[in-house]
DNA sequence: CACAGCGTATCGCTGAACGAGACGATGTGC
DNA sequence: GCACATCGTCTCGTTCAGCGATACGCTGTG
């Protein structure tokens, strides 16, 4: 019931946009009448279209499809908030993993999701379903709690008054238990998930605060259920986003 | 003299593609008047194709402007192969990153220059112009100059006998001193650079090599002259390029 | 005050984009 | 073997989205 932003869809940029969006993060190609069915736009549109995008290299053609390609990659990466966010952290991530050799995250938030902003990690990786780039609810993710516990009351009560999508067994669909969990994350700093998006894993997240009401950003540890103790990463984690938060705010960083 | 892959400027969507790529990675926001001046389109098309890839999410409007959008981000992000290859390489990265504390690059070919596909670094990282996104010709960097000496003969001689840009008083213009190195290159499997592509920055970088005839992309690692030696990151960088191309061989990272 | 540069808005004209539909190739079940 | 479905590609007449010349108001600035 969101109001979808779904791409004005009478305009040739509404209509390419669509399709680009169309892809997933994990298909490695897809099909014209893949795309067809994804968009709902016609078929003859959806061909003139993608050959337009291959000729202007926003996709690729490979076996019977066509994927994001190279120059898509490119163009994103000049989003300069992200970028810049994602130079002044990465020193702060590196000496994390470091202390911990787990999985760290950098996230910020974009309407009711988290986007990752970076993912680093070692060999014993947790199967963590997260990606650069991609999205996650905020309600259900160590990241996504310590956003909303410090962000305005308007977003947190939309949130909560909103419905909870169930992700895995042990989301926490329940606004009240939710609530108090959120009043916990602003007494200690920091946010937990015990499988919450996803079964195996773990993880535990703290808020990088500038001037701002806001939270710029947040940064997680994660980790795959029964080795990782989560508990022990609280102080390199709230460490690392508190050097983060005075940094950015320190240069700056405008919203 | 290349055929620019400049897009097509008789369609929408190719002046759209103009108008993003006008951005330039370290410019925060871009007036109106100034994407007219970049494109040469007319100025009341890119004030209604700015409002269409604001519609869109793909640009923000700022201040007195427009920038590239967290929209924008994400679908970069869609990129498959960079996606896969970037996941698969981001533990060996982790590894060199640890074992040298300098900034270590991942980088890939596209036709004559290097794309930076990951870029990691600490807090005494060096000032290195490379950017994650960001392209650089192939023969002025460590990078460039391995996937050069490995890549097919046409390519080579493609560059060789093409223009040599010069990017600092120690860039290597001359073909015959340029193609001598690229035969140590592959008679050592180590490339270096010395400020050729950037004054004050040094570094050495390994190819990643694959099942096919092209190295599937280099490795490198950089740091400021004087303090950083190159010649001790030799067995590093080599072991991690030699690491990460037969953990691809094995997942078959196709193309 | 004159002028230049900027963002925005208007408005007829025209060709790019549209989508119904045809077509050939391939695959699949009977 | 045939009937049928699915897919990618292409054609073609219609029409409306996109076009750009032009105008306007709002800055600064000499």
């Amino acid at each position: 019931m969101p109001v979808t932003d779904r791409a004005d869809l009478d305009t040739v940029l509404g209509k390419a946009v669509t399709i680009l969006r169309a892809f997933r993060p994990d298909d490695r190609v897809v099909s014209l009448a893949e795309l067809v069915r994804r968009t709902g736009l016609h078929k003859a549109t959806v061909h003139r279209l993608s050959g337009d995008l291959v000729a202007n290299r926003l996709l690729d053609r490979a076996d019977g499809g066509y994927r994001p390609s190279r120059g898509l990659f490119e163009l994103g990466m000049l989003a300069s908030v992200e970028r810049s966010l994602l130079e002044l952290a990465m020193p702060f991530l590196q000496d994390l993993y470091e202390r911990t050799h787990e999985t760290v995250h950098l996230g910020v938030r974009e309407g009711h999701d988290v986007v990752y902003v970076a993912k680093i990690g070692g060999h014993r990786q947790a199967r963590a379903p997260s990606r650069t780039g991609g999205r996650m609810p905020l309600h259900c993710t160590a990241i996504g709690k310590a956003l909303l516990a410090y962000a305005a009351p308007d977003l947190r009560r939309e949130v909560l008054t909103g419905p909870l999508e169930r992700r895995t067994p042990h989301t926490v669909v329940v606004p009240s238990i939710l609530r108090g969990q959120l009043r916990r994350v602003t007494e200690t700093g920091v946010a937990f998930e015990a499988e919450e998006s996803a079964v195996g894993l773990v993880c535990v997240a703290a808020p990088v605060l500038g001037r701002g009401d806001e939270p710029l950003a947040a940064i997680s540890v994660a980790g795959p259920t029964g080795r990782f103790r989560p508990e022990g990463h609280v102080a390199a984690v709230r460490a690392a986003a508190a050097a983060l938060g005075s940094t950015l705010t320190r240069r700056d960083l405008l919203r």
